[in-house]
DNA sequence: ACTTATCTGTGTATGCTGTACACAGAAACA
DNA sequence: TGTTTCTGTGTACAGCATACACAGATAAGT
């Protein structure tokens, strides 16, 4: 790796953890990082990452383009800090009786919200970046509900690495959705886009379960969801969350019971 | 949504489906939109999805920039192409008597693999994305190995959507050693990057269990996992990933048993 | 109070991107 | 032999991230 990289990367970190101390000399500064990182955030909450750029930003703070970079070094480090504050705090843990499993619940549910309300979160890759404050207080706050269960460290970090998974990973759906309806398209207008595809596979030789599947009398896209549901039991597509989520829980609760025997 | 949208993902997804008459009139073109996928793809493999610009396709098969709009009218139909030809196809199932279980991680190491293989696949946002038959493909060999089960349609796809999410969702950590291995960054500096962000939990009275963990004596960073592990039982990257699977694959066992009832 | 160092916001400029448009040549049909 | 239609090229433009130099403002040191 380039020192120019490691360095790049340093900054970007330190920018997130260390408060620098107010210039002494010079005038002081129209607003604070906090205004251009709620001006940031604002903006690809309304049009989405695309939409957040440099001038975008400066014109909403009201002031030059060039002025941004007197607070941030770049667009990273300036979406960096995005990224941690729209996360936010974790939620609040239910209460001290609740028990392990429904804590661990309500912060899956709370991560997959946080997820869908802020969409764009989604759309930035993962790539060594630095992680923040509330990136940390996430991981803090899920590593609490599953202390209790006695699990040695490292059980305890891989439940993390299970929940986050699927939480993130599983709600790519909705989380399209989300995007889309921020972007004012109605939800049969989004189920009938991502469906289209779906339905290539109806009577297409390769795909003979997915084919049956959708034609059966179970199948169908609905708008709800996009993937079939029963009539008589149709399965949303928060409740398909919920329900794997509880196949998750099961599996970690399984291991949870035998590690204490 | 605005008409035009609408057309354009038509169009998209039509680019991925139908096959287009050849030309009857004019020159033949002098390569094929799969040279121009398969060089798009070379360049991503290389430098990441960034390096992946209009200019430098056109360089890579040998004509100027704007000849590559008579192959795909837009970057983003060109990214389409690539990401359904890059991701491949299911890996041929086990065999015959091998059973749902192993078959489901059979399928799951290798959609882990193929993510890690091309690492800017993860960093494409689903965006209602048109999604091609190599995407089906994969859809269609996880149902095959489900179906034994006599599941009903809908738990089917819910068990899809649960390993298909764990499987993206916790392989973040994973794709990001790839990426960086990808462009050069050894795995040592890589883990000092992450690692570094993890460390700031130390002693800081906000994340007091991250703090306990990552300073008890089975903590620690290694090069093979930024992830605690236990010194008589360290834990690499793949081996959590294959700890949560089992788990997940437990919890979805349970619910089959029960079913079956 | 005056100098001087330093910081802020601005203006200008550069190289890169995706892509619209018009054109020249080539290939097949009439 | 036109005529049509498609291909690849050249030119052009708007928008992006960002480098750089500058003017004015500010406060520390004298």
């Amino acid at each position: 790796m380039a020192a120019d990289t490691r360095e790049k990367l340093r900054e970007r970190s330190a920018l997130l953890w260390d408060e620098q101390p107010r210039a002494a000399r010079g005038p002081k500064p129209a607003v604070t990082r906090e205004d251009v990182v709620r001006a940031a955030i604002t903006i690809a909450d309304a049009d989405g990452l695309a939409a957040l750029t440099m001038p975008a930003v400066a014109e909403k703070v009201g002031f030059t383009t060039m002025a941004t970079y007197r607070y941030f070094p770049s667009k990273e480090a300036l979406i960096d800090a995005c990224v941690d504050t729209a996360m936010g705090s974790p939620p609040p843990r239910l209460g001290p009786h609740e028990g392990w499993r429904a804590e661990v619940r309500h912060w899956a549910y709370a991560k997959r919200a946080m997820l869908c309300a802020r969409p764009w979160l989604a759309e930035l890759p993962f790539v060594a970046a630095p992680h923040g404050p509330n990136w940390l207080s996430w991981h803090e706050a899920f590593l609490w509900t599953i202390a209790e269960t006695g699990l040695p460290p490292e059980d305890m970090m891989d439940m993390l690495s299970i929940v986050h998974g699927y939480v993130s990973g599983s709600s790519d759906t909705a989380i399209s959705l989300a995007r889309a309806t921020a972007r004012g398209i109605s939800t049969e207008e989004w189920a009938e886009a991502v469906g289209a595809d779906l339905c290539h596979a109806i009577n297409d030789p390769r795909y003979p379960i997915l084919s049956a599947i959708l034609t059966s009398k179970s199948g169908g896209i609905t708008a709800a969801s996009p993937l079939p549901t029963r009539a008589g039991r149709p399965r949303t597509m928060d409740e398909s969350f919920d329900f794997g989520l509880e196949r998750v829980l099961d599996g970690i609760e399984l291991y949870i019971n035998n590690a204490r025997l």
